[in-house]
DNA sequence: CTGTTAGCGCGTTCAG
DNA sequence: CTGAACGCGCTAACAG
């Protein structure tokens, strides 16, 4: 056991008295303020340089009275959505001076409650929230001292800013991808009808199966989000004798099960059938035979405009309501032979 | 836009003037003091809930010289490692007073002194340093102020402290599990050999066969951490003819390309082959067909054994070193029929 | 150009 | 039991 006594602090203080100048100089002095002499100027900063000084940003936050923290509520850290969205608001904050104060409610009221009162205390500037589900989440409410953007889920109420992935819209552009590639009997197996992420999907597939004067081959089979479950509900499908030459799945994970199970029965993808998932999650779309074409939800850019939204609202600039990230398309092998 | 201007924040001594005392009895009463009147004491408390009153945890740091703040440095945020061990981490902060300030380096030396100082100006009580990879990083050096838990990678400073996973252990669990289940000719099919990971793994896998007096089938073939990679060397293995019972796979990736290759061949696991893989990824044990058995990691332990030692270290009855973080079989359908 | 003074929000003596 | 005074590390306003 090394007790290496940890020397106390370097202050602004030490580093005046070895300079022989008073606190304020020096402080004007490392600040870059243009009230002080070039000479006095360079003594001052070698001194802070070679005693290791670094201010104390805490004692400049009681000042100023904005922390240049952000606090990053989630509850979906075992998720895989809330890393890249993490990653996004990292990142555009990292550019600035704002440093991240990550909690995790785990879903958990009493314990956002806890980790809000926390953060509070810590005064950061703003917060944002990550849910779990990309269902309505409660708001914090309107007391709340600082501005709130939520994102994956949204807020319930209105007046509140919240970042959102359009499932809709990535239901649309799927099949709107499949009737490109020359599909018309398109089937879906989706996930856990429970989460709206689920149902908004199928509803924009429905929109644009039906802009497109195509009926369904046969009602949405949702389930779980595993690939067990794509496996078996693909076996139904080709149980059921209806043909079709397209599968849209609720996520990358059916879709994975789906593909194996076509392959299992002798059915080649994409020739006899096309296959796309949602999420792109690399491990999925990567490993699967062929590759699977999935829609990318944009988590990252919904993590940066979330940190961008609060920064806009810190400013007085920005306008409430929800806003969709669009999502993207990325075509392999499971749609097209030749990608 | 809703220029809400927000109100500027409430003060101990808002709460002190509307409740007719002094900020000093104001601060006895909210702390719990015994020194203050039982009605005073109700009267402070009242009209402190009432104006929301928060108190400011910076003032109060400046104050102690201690922020009850730690930072969290990762180099692979992207990974999916960090995130459980970040979890352990903020599980074992989380019971105390202590929040987690995240920073993502992305294994750029730069970035990451950079974090460093910002972490340091905040005043962080000490500081855990996650790694992209398993191999040995540089220290930060002796000279930072705070105590330092490295983990992931540990630091290739003796006397810095480091929580890491016992790949070795891995490998000889992974092999005793085989031979367990009856099986004698063992293959090893792993990832990049330029990790650190994959060479400690096939080292205690090669340990633990020889203690047994058994040859491997030949030699380990590292690649890539891919699902492709492991049906690519799957099937090299089956067309080499050389006989074998079981697999053991560099990752749960490269066990689940193992795993479809041999399905595609017609063989049967675990009848045939049992095969058995590492990390316990539940998207890639649960999925595969049939599940996999695998050796966990035990990254959430890790999270918090480095929180832990952090604390241990802020009291000065830390021991400097290496910890290794014991893996744990998990047993599935891949090597155990009934499984 | 430099030093002195005041004060940010809070906890903690020490008199009253 | 209560309140006035001081200090934490720093910056802004004002004097010198």
């Amino acid at each position: 056991m090394t007790t290496t006594a940890r020397p106390r602090k370097v202050t602004l203080r030490d580093v005046a008295a070895l300079a022989g100048v008073s606190v304020a100089t020096a402080s004007k002095a490392l600040n870059g303020k243009d009230q002080v002499n070039e000479e006095t100027r360079r003594r001052v900063v070698d001194v802070a340089e070679r005693l290791g000084f670094t201010p104390n940003t805490l004692a400049q936050s009681i000042l100023a009275g904005t922390s240049g923290t952000v606090g990053l509520l989630t509850n979906d850290l075992d998720g895989r959505f809330s890393l890249p969205i993490l990653m996004g608001a990292e990142d555009a904050f990292g550019a600035g001076q704002t440093s991240v104060l990550l909690c995790d409610a785990r879903d958990d009221a009493i314990r956002e409650q806890y980790h809000l009162r926390v953060l509070l205390g810590r005064r950061i500037d703003g917060l944002i929230v990550v849910g779990s589900k990309t269902d309505p989440r409660p708001s914090l409410g309107q007391k709340v001292p600082v501005p709130v953007v939520y994102t994956y889920a949204p807020s319930d109420h209105d007046a509140d800013a919240s970042v959102v992935a359009d499932n809709v819209r990535a239901g649309s552009i799927a099949v709107e991808h499949l009737l490109a590639t020359g599909r018309r009997r398109i089937a879906h197996i989706s996930g856990d009808v429970t989460y709206a992420a689920a149902r908004d999907r199928a509803a924009g597939a429905a929109a644009a199966l039906a802009a497109a004067g195509l009926e369904p081959v046969g009602r949405v089979r949702y389930g779980s989000w595993s690939e067990a479950w794509g496996r078996a509900a693909a076996g139904v499908l080709l149980d059921e004798g209806a043909p079709f030459d397209a599968v849209v799945c609720g996520s990358d994970q059916v879709a994975r099960g789906v593909l194996d199970l076509l392959r299992d029965r002798g059915i080649r993808v994409p020739d006899d059938v096309a296959v796309i998932g949602f999420d792109n999650w690399e491990p999925m779309t990567s490993g699967a035979r062929p590759t699977l074409t999935s829609i990318d939800m944009q988590f990252e850019t919904m993590g940066r405009r979330s940190a961008e939204r609060l920064f806009a609202a810190l400013d007085g600039t920005d306008a409430p309501g929800v806003e969709s990230v669009e999502p993207r398309l990325v075509v392999r092998g499971s749609t097209v032979a030749s990608a």
